[in-house]
DNA sequence: TTGAAAGCGTTACCAA
DNA sequence: TTGGTAACGCTTTCAA
């Protein structure tokens, strides 16, 4: 049925190491058996089994990439970045989405490491208390990357940028605009939350701004549902006796949520609300209000990844990690663009088409 | 290095066979030396190694998965429904994104098909003329599905929507909602292009309609740039002579693209054109006039293909093929949803309130 | 320049 | 119930 080496071989009467041999390009075989070999493997349309090769050769040349949800724009954008970057090396991608549960995660890293990855990319959702997955990888020899979130106390090769970098970078974009009353949506509990509030609170300090405690809502969980969080924490802080003229929200999503709630609530972005959410997601460009956002290069992420995956796994084991860091970009849009002095100024009928002018101009 | 079936048989003082059957649940093993197995096996962090197995079994519990571009949510989505249906059942998603390039996926295809993955599913970019890729596939008894896009002339098992049907939905609803001039961008040569455009003349005829054939305008490429096309094509509906009531876009991106020509000619979404696009991307909703759409239930796509998959999978060869069709499920939005009775009535000023008021009411 | 043969880690058949 | 052993298709070493 499938066919092998041998066949193609019994059908020119050579042995099947020389057509292991030119297979693989090998030099010492003289170009007329080549020749002879190749136009056979193209009569016969043989193709090697790659599960011999890898069996026998001890690499899989498959790299295993694990990501919280596939259809976070962010995770897609980074599969493919890695994808472009491995497919010419002849590398094949093989997928897990956790569905951010570190279950389902270990299960994933598990799977691939049996199925002899020679590499593994790992958006991870797992804590440090959870992370000995990391330390059988690294007994397998297997190389690994981490992108986007760290573990603490994990000494490993990472790419992505610098979370505290995104949050001052935000806050400081909204104090400039005028903002003197700034919250946080925070995000789950995973390292880029932690350090985009760590950013955020750096650039209040710098400014001398105190906010109230309450200035700071958790959003409980995970990346994919942030939406509705975004939506619960910015209700939360519209009932605040003093509310924000300004929220920085973990993430596109969130600030999603947020906008529907300030929406609702019949107030105007960034009018009464100034807004700024992080991923530079697509097509947020084309919201009522579009949103500003904060530019992580995502594809780049991806495929810095797997460039630094591909050393790491051609050259022997034993280097130390590397971190690379993709500069944030802050991108200024509608949401928080009204310039400071307008503040206050406007009336409501003239902020809508204010809105929809500055959209025209484009 | 690696922990082998051999290296457990050896501290236990069994036989490779024996443990093998433990590994694998085979029946005849006593309670007692499965759990001393087993208890070893834990000791040691064994792992089977998936690449033997593949060899030996002659299946590799692997499933390919061939998309345009994983930055489309529609195919994140599918491939979210394939990940959820089959990692239960013990198999990994091997993922190429062919780019939207033939070449580049008839390669991708070769490449899974070395690397024994047990069945397929693509959506392809392939024309008829290219399609023995697809014979190649059937002559080494893979199974495999279609998904979104069909070959014409290819017997092939098949899910998606039936994109008559979603033409025809689409096209119906601009009609009843009073348009009389309806235009449609077209997509790309691929099935679902054709297909939504023969359901949308049907709808036409069946209203005795009929457009002048500047209405009907092509988007030149793949999907993923459907956004510029989509605004290409709108300007040039916007410079004929009488200009469309309401705009069919073969997808969300291309509807994108033409709001954007639509709002940069000064004009409104609906009150002067009326936009429906497919896909149902996701946060459409909160766009600045929320657009309407059909929705293909993509996840459902995904985890359909991959449960006829398994089928195919597991029952010997041989069966004809199947095809499933997902309803299509029109949703109205903004971007559509004036009554006609309104329509002209309208001043301009008003406009803009009521789509902001139609959003709070949400 | 070519080929014979060992062996990669597993499974499955058959014998014990 | 257990184990010996021959494959699976390929690579690689070493000899011819």
């Amino acid at each position: 049925m499938q066919v092998r080496m041998k066949d193609v071989a019994k059908k020119l009467g050579v042995s099947v190491a020389t057509v292991s041999k030119v297979v693989r390009g090998h030099p010492d075989i003289s170009p007329k058996t080549k020749e002879r070999v190749q136009s056979i493997i193209k009569e016969l349309n043989y193709r090697p089994n790659l599960a011999a090769r890898s069996l026998r050769a001890g690499r899989s040349q498959m790299v295993g990439l694990v990501v919280p949800d596939i259809l976070h724009s962010f995770f897609a954008e980074i599969a493919k970045g890695v994808g472009n970057r491995i497919h010419p090396k002849g590398y094949n991608v093989v997928l897990f989405s956790s569905e951010e549960s570190p279950e389902l995660e270990i299960e994933g890293i598990e799977s691939l490491l049996a199925r002899q990855v020679d590499g593994l990319i790992v958006a991870t959702t797992l804590t440090e208390a959870q992370s000995d997955v990391f330390r059988r990888i690294d007994e397998q020899n297997t190389p690994y990357v981490l992108v986007d979130r760290k573990i603490p106390g994990l000494q490993a090769n990472y790419v992505g940028v610098d979370d505290e970098e995104v949050g001052a970078l935000a806050t400081e974009h909204l104090v400039q605009r005028g903002n003197r009353r700034i919250a946080h949506i925070q995000g789950p509990e995973i390292s880029t939350a932690y350090e985009r509030l760590k950013g955020y609170l750096g650039a209040l300090a710098r400014h001398r701004l105190t906010m109230p405690a309450e200035y700071i809502v958790k959003v409980g969980s995970s990346d994919v549902i942030a939406e509705d969080h975004g939506l619960q924490a910015m209700c939360r802080l519209l009932a605040l006796p003093e509310r924000p003229d300004a929220v920085f929200c973990f993430n596109d999503l969130a600030a999603l949520g947020a906008s529907r709630a300030i929406l609702k609530a019949g107030l105007r972005i960034p009018a009464d609300i100034a807004l700024i959410g992080v991923a530079n997601m697509p097509h947020l460009d084309m919201l009522g209000v579009p949103l500003s956002t904060i530019d992580q290069s995502s594809v780049q992420i991806g495929d810095r990844a797997a460039k630094l995956l591909l050393r790491r796994m051609e050259s022997a084991s034993g280097s130390r990690p590397t971190r690379i860091y993709i500069p944030p970009k802050l991108i200024v849009r509608a949401s928080s663009a009204i310039p400071p002095s307008t503040r206050g100024e406007m009336k409501k009928a003239e902020v809508l088409p204010q809105l929809v002018a500055m959209e025209r101009r484009k």
